[in-house]
DNA sequence: AATAATATGTTAGGTTTTCTAACATAAAAA
DNA sequence: TTTTTATGTTAGAAAACCTAACATATTATT
């Protein structure tokens, strides 16, 4: 087993969950609903979360504060997850390069620090528990 | 926060930690009863477990299959709890040195190896989680 | 061998947690 | 101003978990 699946295997209640990120039930789902976040389930199909996920939690809540919408959220978290993107005649849904659209956001949080409000900084929780490199 | 609070710190479910363990919950119950593992609970008496009780579930599974008792693992896991162990008159409750018995049990399982049956083994978990040393 | 202790299975009834779905609403965007 | 977005709240149902009790196979003790 590698560090990637030992990063996104499913082990976390949203109780627990809810406890590591200060968010709420509600802000959790509705993440998911916009496939921010993809928690497997159990067999009676209860919510369970991966090192990952949390991260993600973490990750969103802090771009959440500093002003960013979910679908601005959701460009920038599928960083790198455009693979084997088969059949998207160029600009499925935005008519400007998303690349471009990504870079633009990065670019907009580049003043960082003085937002301290999280327990636990961005998307550092699996990191907390895993390597401290 | 530091390593052990990390170790100790409650996150599981039961649910989980029967899926890591493969022991059943009534196991599981079994050993808290009689003082192997100490898990957290909610704030609806549902158990939480840390990364340690999990260790120290899967040592203690190691230990059963090798065919020590409840009371053999308790004493050889308690190794290093016996900090201020004020008023206890030299032997409370049994009459041979606590310490000989544990290193009796000790010697009796340094023939390592060849008890393949669990997916994880021993102690293993949260290293798996936490540090690659 | 007979009896007792140990470790675990099973079941029942109750409580807690989580689920989805619907409706409500403040703040931001159009 | 109207609509959209992100979140709160509530209700009813399902899942997960709880303790307690009784059952039982295996192992120890007498």
């Amino acid at each position: 087993m590698n560090d990637q699946d030992r990063r996104s295997m499913p082990l976390f209640g949203i109780g627990i969950v809810i406890k590591l990120t200060e968010l709420t039930a509600r802000q959790i789902r509705y993440y998911e609903e916009h496939e921010l976040i993809h928690p497997e389930r159990t067999s009676g199909n209860q919510r369970l979360f991966s090192f990952h996920d949390v991260d993600r939690l973490l990750e969103i809540k802090d771009l959440l504060d500093k002003g960013l919408n979910i679908a601005g959220i959701k460009l920038l978290l599928s960083e790198g997850q455009e693979k084997k993107e088969v059949g998207k005649k160029s600009s499925e849904s935005s008519d400007l390069s998303e690349k471009d659209l990504r870079r633009i956001l990065r670019n907009e949080l580049k003043e960082p620090g003085r937002h301290g409000k999280a327990n636990l900084r961005q998307g550092e929780l699996s990191r907390f528990f895993t390597n401290h490199p």
